[in-house]
DNA sequence: GAATGTGAACTTTTTCACAGCG
DNA sequence: CGCTGTGAAAAAGTTCACATTC
């Protein structure tokens, strides 16, 4: 163990933040099952990750372990929600109340992590005004959007219209203080490059997962995950 | 131009073929638009991309373009889906017909790219032999999945159900024949090898754009997509 | 002139291997 | 001893730059 105090690296790989996610969730599950403590080897092992690869990438971000006993899961986990910034509540928006946007409203994993859906927002004026659960929140209309988000303090959004639409319900959302956006409509957005964006193409998925039956029936190799 | 006859490279970077699907995803806009052929530049314009990029993406796999002009759209769309396997429809059950199930079952998206949802499962009782829309697909009891799968031909699943259920769903899944699974519960599966599993972890893509908007807040760099 | 396909250079990410700590 | 943290080596992926083709 060095004693570099804080390297302050910043060249931190891309996948490495990815996985950071993984290991929370590992983490989270061992957590239920009382498990104190883990080693690198045993974290990296359901995930399928080598024990060097989950060392490095947790050494990115500090040092975090116990030599001869690994890491404790209690704290690591803290350590990881802080650095991914869950370590407090969210409040993020939805906007296109579809099929998919209202599962997403419902969707019960988000709650776990603190990711509050606080507002939905569609342009079907039949939608307005209605909550679509009991418990569920208010379709509002886009205009309302840039005042809804200031006063909630809305960074994140969620974007489920169709893809004709995607680009400018994107201006809209940045336009009300969006820094962030998960987009589940199938086209690219285009967006000042201060805001960050994250596609979900369900049907890049199952093409991918096509792909891998295909190469396989072929004789081309073809990993997984 | 070489005249390496079918170099069969095999070592194609997992990322490359990622990018398949938005070439095809762009692609297809252009088709709709009219556009006869397009450039390496342009192609990669759109989703942030070098020419370079794009060229050996798809030099990985043939060589599609023409020298001075560009690659044919239509041309090179069909290849592409030749490549991926989706030059024919695949038959996909979804399993777990929850609020997500349900927005997947009536997801456009999956139609056009000949998806077919054509068989879907739940543990449920009170949920069995009923159609979840209209012209939606019966929803069966988990013990008809083999027998089903086997008369459809389907190699390619959904997993919807909740994390503590999603392991052994898989099994059941992998014991039907389901040689792809596309994995909405929030866990690690564990299958053989042969199986492709590709996980879409929902609250994951939200830590990762909280932990851009955490880490930029912060003045570390943070990029996008 | 415009644009491909591709070796070679470069960059990023992963793996190795081992010193050192509990 | 078991296990971390980390430089150094290896592998994977991207960009460069250019000969070649239309």
């Amino acid at each position: 163990m060095a004693l570099t105090p804080k390297p302050r690296p910043d060249g931190i790989p891309t996948p490495a933040v990815r996985r950071l996610s993984l290991y929370l969730r590992e983490l989270e599950a061992l957590l239920d099952t009382g498990t104190q403590t883990i080693s690198s080897r045993q974290l990296g092992e359901t995930l399928g990750l080598s024990d060097a690869q989950v060392r490095k990438d947790l050494a990115y971000f500090g040092q975090f372990g116990q030599a001869g006993v690994g890491y404790r899961v209690e704290e690591l986990s803290q350590e990881i929600r802080r650095i991914l910034g869950t370590d407090r509540p969210w409040n993020v928006m939805l906007v296109g109340v579809g099929n998919l946007g209202r599962a997403l409203l419902a969707y019960r994993g988000f709650v776990k992590k603190r990711f509050n859906m606080v507002a939905a927002f569609d342009a079907d004026p039949a939608l307005i005004g209605k909550h679509l659960t009991p418990d569920g929140v208010l379709v509002r209309p886009m205009r309302e959007m840039a005042e809804v988000a200031a006063r909630m303090d809305i960074r994140l959004g969620l974007l489920c219209v169709p893809a004709p639409a995607a680009q400018s319900v994107a201006e809209q959302m940045v336009a009300a203080g969006v820094q962030a956006i998960l987009n589940f409509a199938p086209t690219t957005l285009n967006v000042p490059p201060t805001v960050a964006v994250l596609g979900v193409d369900l049907a890049v998925h199952l093409e991918q997962l096509s792909f891998h039956l295909t190469a396989r029936d072929q004789g081309r190799p073809a990993a997984a995950e």
